[in-house]
RNA sequence: UGGGGCGUCGCCAAGCGGUAAGGCACCGGAUUUUGAUUCCGGCAUUCGCAGGUUCGAUCCCUGCCGCCCCAGCCA
């Protein structure tokens, strides 16, 4: 699947750590945390930690990093496992849950208590911040510091028991308050919580905070290295010292920038918000930029891979245009999906010199794949064209249909437009044409250029289909930099429609994406398409460079 | 103004002391029964700025400037 592999600083510090013997194989791990639907930001960090097990032959988990019951569901964990699947990678026998280790976390932390590096604080989280200092002034120790370990160890104890309320108390590390790194200043590593565990149900009633347990999951793992985003840079000391005090395996953290796409937004707060507030459906509806909402949309697994491939891994914040992951889309459709015909905003058109007959047309169901094979278009006097393909007046540079113009109706013949009909309000409604009944299949044989091809569907033939036409969620390039996100959200994100479309097109099955020629490529929902109601969601427009020239 | 990072083409991004890869975008042109695809060609005398070391610096040193992150009992 992938060839040479494209040089990164990380795959440089591996390089590294495998020359020197530092570590003799690679482990690495993808560990979300179940409190959302996956998105294309962690579609790169998947793709860059299994990745790079898989060049370099090492392994790669799956690890949930539960250690917050408050926020955290089972729903999560199954959408986030399929998601995974889906797109494309295995992590075999390695799943694992933070949860798991929960006993020995608590043991680590009465070590770490026994060896004077943690006591049990009881200031109240106000006062704590207070004397947390600032940025720039260092902070005061705790009036509690100075514990004894026989007293921390008690009060720990009895917190695990369940005998205080949550906030009563509070586990943390003795590290340094004057520390300039404000996560060294005796982080907190184990609070009280009596909330109900998706997976240990009521059986704790503390949990390891963030820093106590990540490094020590990686650990207990025998990850080489960790990979995680930029904001945990701070926090790599911290990480370092908990290893490093409690003797065990250290793995190496290395942090790369997150994504960041126009016209969307990443954070899972304002995802869960779009959702819980209904300015879209669902985690995975189409406009999403979750892996579900992306699936939905007809988006194949390899363009995602493709996608976070392309676009590199570096440590300088990133921005990176929707353009490139929509190219990465076309890339893999235009190879894989098959042409359909159908006309979003019909036009009739009447040949004037064609018999009262059908005529069974042959098409290529691939242009560049003949091996794909052929379909049968029925062919009559009565069509439908698309409205934009016609002007009263076009220009110059204009060469699709008008008044006395030529233009080649896709797979079938060359028609002239002889008569224009107009309604009583001037607009255009049906179009009589004449066919040169010798194109098909060939050009003119005088030797005339006609340089326009439209598609067209046979009006008695024609089946109405609903299609979904989407576009980007936000107007604004950065949703984030507005006063609220939700203000500027695209109206018009979704637009529902129907086309009329080559009876070819119901025989489409979930899932399948069908590029309708000079339009677009579209999938069928799987979530409301029926054999009786067809549904179809737009995935990606065609490149359009005459709408660049317009 | 404490600490940690980052600054190479419009957007990503290689490069690791020997004289600027690649992709996307963009601009030409060819083929084409999708104004699609494909195909050719063009696209940084220059690497945030200023000094210094060196025969030679985007790569080393110094000083500026700009941007990002950190004061959750979130991850």
């Amino acid at each position: 699947m992938s060839q040479e592999p494209v040089s990164n600083f990380i795959r440089t510090i591996i390089d590294e750590d495998l020359a020197s013997g530092r570590y003799q194989q690679v482990v690495t791990r993808f560990p979300p945390e179940p409190n959302g639907y996956l998105h294309i930001g962690h579609a790169k960090s998947i793709c860059l930690n299994f990745g790079l097990a898989a060049s370099y032959s090492g392994r790669c988990h799956l690890r949930f990093d539960d250690t917050n019951p408050a926020k955290e569901e089972q729903e999560y964990v199954e959408a986030i496992k399929t998601d995974v699947r889906w797109l494309g990678f295995d992590w075999g026998e390695h799943l694992y849950f933070a949860s798991d280790y929960f006993e020995q976390l608590y043991q680590w932390a009465v070590q770490l208590i026994e060896a004077g590096k943690a006591y049990v604080d009881s200031q109240s989280a106000d006062e704590m911040r207070a004397n947390r200092g600032s940025l720039t002034e260092p902070g005061v120790d705790s009036p509690y510091r100075e514990r004894s370990v026989a007293e921390n160890l008690e009060l720990f104890e009895r917190m695990k028991n369940g005998e205080f309320p949550d906030g009563k108390h509070v586990l943390r590390a003795k590290i340094d308050m004057k520390s300039p790194n404000m996560n060294l200043r005796d982080p907190a590593i184990y609070r009280i919580l009596h909330a109900r565990h998706h997976r240990t149900g009521d059986r704790w009633c503390i949990y390891p905070m963030y820093d106590f347990a990540h490094g020590q999951e990686d650990s207990l793992e025998k990850v080489t290295h960790s990979i995680c985003t930029l904001e945990f840079e701070d926090h790599r000391p911290l990480y370092d010292w908990f290893v490093a005090q409690l003797g065990i395996h250290a793995p190496q953290q290395i942090e790369f920038a997150r994504l960041n796409l126009s016209y969307t937004v990443m954070s899972k707060r304002k995802l869960l918000q779009l959702v819980t507030e209904q300015h879209v459906e669902s985690w995975d509806d189409p406009r999403m930029p979750t892996i579900s909402g992306m699936r939905r949309r007809g988006y194949p697994a390899a363009a995602i891979r493709n996608f976070c491939e392309k676009i590199g891994v570096g440590k300088g914040y990133s921005w990176i245009d929707l353009s490139v992951l929509e190219e990465s889309v076309r890339e893999v459709l235009n190879k894989t999906a098959q042409r359909r015909m159908a006309v979003l905003q019909p036009l009739k058109v009447v040949i004037t010199n064609y018999p009262d007959q059908v005529e069974e047309l042959q098409a290529p169901n691939h242009p560049q794949q003949p091996e794909l094979g052929n379909r049968t278009l029925p062919f009559s006097r009565e069509l439908y064209i698309e409205q934009d393909d016609f002007m009263e007046d076009p220009p110059k540079k204009f060469f699709r249909l008008g008044p006395g113009r030529e233009v080649r109706l896709r797979n079938a013949y060359i028609i002239r437009c002889d008569d224009v009909i107009k309604d009583e309000h001037g607009q255009v409604v049906e179009l009589r044409c004449t066919a040169d009944l010798e194109t098909l299949g060939k050009n003119p044989a005088d030797g005339r250029k006609v340089k326009g091809i439209i598609h067209w569907v046979s009006a008695a033939h024609a089946k109405s289909v609903k299609v979904r036409l989407y576009d980007r969620l936000f107007n604004q390039e950065n949703p984030d930099k507005a006063d609220d996100y939700l203000q500027v959200l695209n109206p018009d994100s979704l637009q529902v429609t129907e086309a009329l479309a080559e009876p070819n097109l119901l025989t489409a099955c979930s899932g399948d994406t069908l590029q309708f020629e000079r339009v677009g490529y579209f999938c069928v929902d799987s979530q409301d398409s029926t054999a009786a109601a067809p549904v179809f969601n737009r995935t990606v427009t065609l490149r359009d460079t005459w709408a660049k020239v317009k």
